[in-house]
DNA sequence: CCTCTCGATGAATCCATCT
DNA sequence: AAGATGGATTCATCGAGAG
């Protein structure tokens, strides 16, 4: 199993790699959603729209946050259409998204080529209760296939639900971090020891989760620091995977 | 309290209902997807796209089951359109929907003017396992309200996700019948007294929820057969709620 | 009345075969 | 070649009935 990180932006990077190479296809895109209204969404960085402003910690900020949903399902469909070239025939592609960028989500799957499959909710037991509403107690992942997806060797039986909260205190090193515990349930799509390409690495869970997997793993991340911090994370988990 | 359930189609009834006398509209459509090609979704009747062939029960069909992706979301923004019109401003709209028709159904709601406030994902423990992918585990209720929600006199804070089982055995009347239970947490965006509007009540459990909740409740189904199951059962939780 | 076992079921879907 | 048809499948859950 290897693994790479390449330093750079989702657009710029994934023309250089090779047709049909990879197994899975882990999105987790800047959501471009969160403000309440336009200008909010276009002006302030992602630290301040995703983080309350009563919030203790202080994570690096994170660009690409900026676009309107218009240009959003256009920018999307373009990276998915790339990752759909590199994917071989009956691979899949999981998408990460928020309530209200998923019917644009699903829009940029379809129109990148993708045969759309389905909708696995992530509950996130932590979560602030809204008063007279509904909590907003999950976020969302689109699932779709190149084609018709692969048969396993060994069967498996996905869940329809994934559970679990994000991480916290010294765990935490992204403002979106994923638990490493639903990627690892996730990335069980992709066949034993095949290869799994994320164009939005971040601090590398996907990584981590596919290395502790036996899945090959390529990521890409345009901001340095987090670059860094997940060569340093995925560093770690292949010595303990080897080990 | 009161109940009523119209016999006819929603398009033709729901114009006789004067403004603003609803606080919530709680939608279950015919989901109009499902099915094995294009022309068996629109071709086939609802039994034949939705029930198992393995299944022991003989529930009677439905119809309004058989518009394209793109009538589809046209008819329901005609219907959503007319109940903005019913509700009172502050009033909440429920709408279930299945995974394939969620991005149609917000687009539905917003075209008809509602402001699109989240998803509520209806897990249901029941649900065949899929080979070689990820169970297909729930339905989705989108939410969306007429300008600004409402404050309740009493605070309430809502689940983000509910789960439940379709009834089963001699409690099941219908091919796509909602557990009472869920019905009753969704209900509880109506403040106490309040009146439910539902134009596809089918068996009515919806209003049986809402009498028992304190809700008045304002049916409509096209059905003669279910429309008569229904006013069965609602006469039935009437006299249970007042007893 | 509680616990346990047994059997039935699912707002399907996949796949090979046939038209 | 594309679409229609028919049969096989899977397991967590729940109800019924037994102990």
């Amino acid at each position: 199993m290897t693994w790479q990180i390449h330093r750079g932006d989702a657009l710029a990077v994934l023309p250089t790699i090779p047709n049909g190479s990879v197994d899975l296809v882990l999105a987790d895109p800047p959501y471009n959603s969160g403000g309440r209204t336009a200008g909010e969404r276009v002006g302030s960085t992602a630290r301040d729209k995703y983080v309350s402003t009563d919030a203790g910690h202080t994570l690096a900020d994170f660009a690409g946050d900026n676009r309107d949903q218009r240009s959003y399902t256009y920018w999307l469909s373009l990276i998915l259409s790339e990752c759909l070239r590199i994917a071989r025939p009956g691979a899949s592609c999981l998408v990460f998204c928020d309530w209200r960028q998923a019917p644009a989500t699903s829009d940029a799957l379809q129109v990148a080529g993708w045969t759309w499959r389905g909708i696995i909710p992530w509950r996130k037991p932590i979560s602030r209760p809204q008063r007279d509403g509904f909590k907003r107690e999950c976020e969302y992942v689109l699932w779709a296939s190149h084609g018709t997806p692969v048969r396993h060797e060994t069967p498996i039986y996905l869940p329809g639900l994934v559970e679990g909260s994000q991480p916290r205190g010294a765990a935490r090193v992204h403002i979106t971090q994923k638990p490493v515990g639903i990627l690892r349930q996730l990335i069980r799509v992709c066949p034993a020891g095949g290869t799994v390409l994320d164009p939005f690495a971040g601090s590398g869970s996907a990584g981590v989760a596919a290395i502790e997997g036996g899945r090959s793993y390529i990521g890409i991340e345009n901001t340095a620091h987090y670059a860094e911090v997940a060569r340093g994370r995925l560093a770690q988990a292949a010595k303990e995977t080897s080990a």
